[in-house]
DNA sequence: ATTCTTGCAAACCCTTTGCAAGCTA
DNA sequence: TAGCTTGCAAAGGGTTTGCAAGAAT
């Protein structure tokens, strides 16, 4: 007599995944913004709009979503991770404004081979590598300098 | 009628920095290990050499250490704050293994080249950059390959 | 009906702060 | 003695987890 669980299921399959409203809320917020933001950050704005979804599931998607490599994950100096929808599939790095928070995202071969060769010369393997550069973009610097003070 | 206090005394004063046990000790730790290191290992290794410094005390001196330059800051991937004394003066970044925690610091010239080129085409002004290296060192590759399991 | 998803409540963990007692100079 | 320093206790802040109710398939 044969069992009764469908026979298309295997055992090391991955769970089917559920399409719901917070899902596409959160997907809409990161959609609509190029700067990475936090998940307090993000959960703030989901409020705002009038869309109710748990801080809990904020995070929980957001680690779902790092996970499957949907979105870039970065921690700041504060400790707070942001996070960004990443339009880009190839390897690259960000320039990010310290003021707004804009972000452009940049490649640098030279930035990849020097971590390699030096990474080599020292014996290491498996090499990964984190650069990321912080600046004031040229619209915080005029509005700075205008004296339009930013707090 | 003159004021009694002593006129040595200046407004902005830097405050009479005094030698205690408890800096000695963590002075002694830091210098005794060239990796990087959270607060929280750095107290723990403290206990294991008997001396009694307490958690709260670690963070003071070594945010106050970190404030004066006297030691780096890095944020780990997990969030952990961990702090290294700092030999070489001049700007330089870390080639950091994931493993031991064991570091070398290098240079890059051509990625600080780079970081200047980007931010400038993209209009960003006073930039800074943050560079780490992670990989994992010949001592530990070996180890791990000869089925001596990490963990 | 099944099982993925949600989100409240509470736990976690690192870090900071309040403050009274302790110690250095 | 003066006031920097210590460290217990407790608060803070971001993030994770337990788990029962809810929703998608």
């Amino acid at each position: 007599m044969p069992v009764t669980s469908p026979s298309t299921r295997q055992p090391g399959r991955a769970p089917h995944e559920r399409s719901t409203r917070q899902k596409r809320a959160l997907a809409a917020v990161l959609d609509g913004s190029d700067a990475f933001r936090s998940a307090q950050d993000l959960f703030t704005e989901l409020r705002a709009r009038g869309e109710n979804v748990g801080l809990t599931t904020v995070y929980n998607q957001l680690r779902a979503l790092s996970d499957a490599g949907a979105i870039d994950a970065l921690r700041g100096e504060d400790g707070e991770v942001r996070y960004r929808r990443c339009d880009t599939d190839h390897h690259h790095h960000h320039l990010v404004c310290r003021v707004c928070g804009r972000t452009v995202e940049v490649e640098g071969p030279e930035v990849e081979e020097w971590a390699a060769t030096v990474a080599f010369a020292h014996g290491f393997v498996d090499v990964a590598h984190t650069v990321e550069v912080l600046g004031t973009c040229d619209g915080c610097a005029k509005r700075l300098r205008s004296g339009t003070v930013g707090r």
